[in-house]
DNA sequence: CCGGTAGTGTCAGTCGCTGTCACTAAGGCT
DNA sequence: AGCCTTAGTGACAGCGACTGACACTACCGG
């Protein structure tokens, strides 16, 4: 019953995150996603490179969109500037996506192999802000460290907005963006 | 043949070692790995959980003395200098293991899934981290992005070093800590 | 000398993942 | 309409990572 493909995968996405939230990621294998979404298990493995990987396949999005945004940031700002200019952005579109990204974040923070490719994918996305940076002339070594902090602290404040839903994502990216300037400014 | 149990456990880290950086991580399986070191392929998986975590042995040591600097440092400084202290003392461990510890990083960087399970190591380094600064009194949420950024800083003078082992690893650290205060300085 | 214990070998089995081949639905071409 | 290409799939066989269960043996203290 082939019909798109692409309705497969959504399929597939949808069954597996589903069954990894009932009975937990090791308790479930491949070929009980695949029956759930009416496909074989290699056609799952046609979809997606392995088990962990189809709760990421929005990634490679939020990517694009972060260094389209920092290629469009305003001229003379510091490279920690633009990199709070695109989180904005970026949060933006997170905001919408919270009801089907929160039971996602659960699974991932329950799974330590989950949380491994998780980490993968964050370090992946900081070396493309990285290379959107010295896109911009930002010096080689310094777009390397500004694009890890400037996503450390992109983080923390996601983390701080799933706590404390009642402030804007915004308003925690500021405050986030502040401490880190008052911990660099501590330093002698 | 059992003799100490901590030799087979070492001679099992040596030969995988080995294996990874002739053949890459892929192309070795765990039993090849048993047959070198001696033994069977189920005894390499009662010292090791898994085939990755043969290569990350000494973490918790670094991670035991790493807090302990942590707490050991002097009062009166800021959570980065704090972690400077920390950072300074670590690296003269990791200056002397070098010859050890260089083929280990070229498999790693070479290998997708060992750079996964790097990664999330960090991670784990960077909670200790945390939790030793808010053991100093450093406010909570503070702690965590002090001890992520500084990780990212450390981690950032430990590349540099590596590709320019002129200069020590201290200068590169100070190198490193300075950078991160100029980019913080620079938002307005 | 003996009993407990820790480390090991052996075997069987599950599950993640891959290569291969045949089949079928969908869309474009004449 | 009939055909042909192509993408998506099902079926099957197989490797390798990892686990549970059981028996065995070197060691260590009494």
């Amino acid at each position: 019953m082939p019909r798109s493909g692409e309705e497969a995968r959504r399929r597939l996405q949808q069954a597996a995150l589903e069954l990894y939230a009932e009975r937990g990621f090791d308790r479930t294998t491949t070929a009980e996603i695949a029956a759930r979404a009416g496909v074989t298990e290699r056609t799952f493995f046609r979809h997606f490179p392995d088990k962990r990987e189809v709760l990421f396949g929005s990634e490679a999005t939020l990517r694009a969109d972060l260094t389209r945004s920092v290629a469009a940031a305003p001229e003379g700002l510091s490279p920690l500037e633009v990199l709070l200019h695109a989180f904005r952005k970026a949060g933006h579109i997170l905001e919408g996506n919270r009801p089907f990204a929160e039971p996602r974040l659960a699974v991932i923070a329950a799974t330590p192999a989950l949380r491994e490719r998780d980490l993968a994918k964050a370090a992946a996305m900081a070396d493309a802000l990285a290379a959107a940076l010295r896109a911009r002339g930002v010096g080689d070594r310094l777009a390397g460290l500004a694009a890890q902090v400037g996503w450390v602290a992109f983080h923390h404040a996601v983390g701080a907005w799933i706590a404390d839903s009642g402030r804007s994502l915004d308003e925690h990216l500021d405050e986030a963006f502040a401490e880190l300037r008052t911990l660099a400014v501590e330093m002698g």
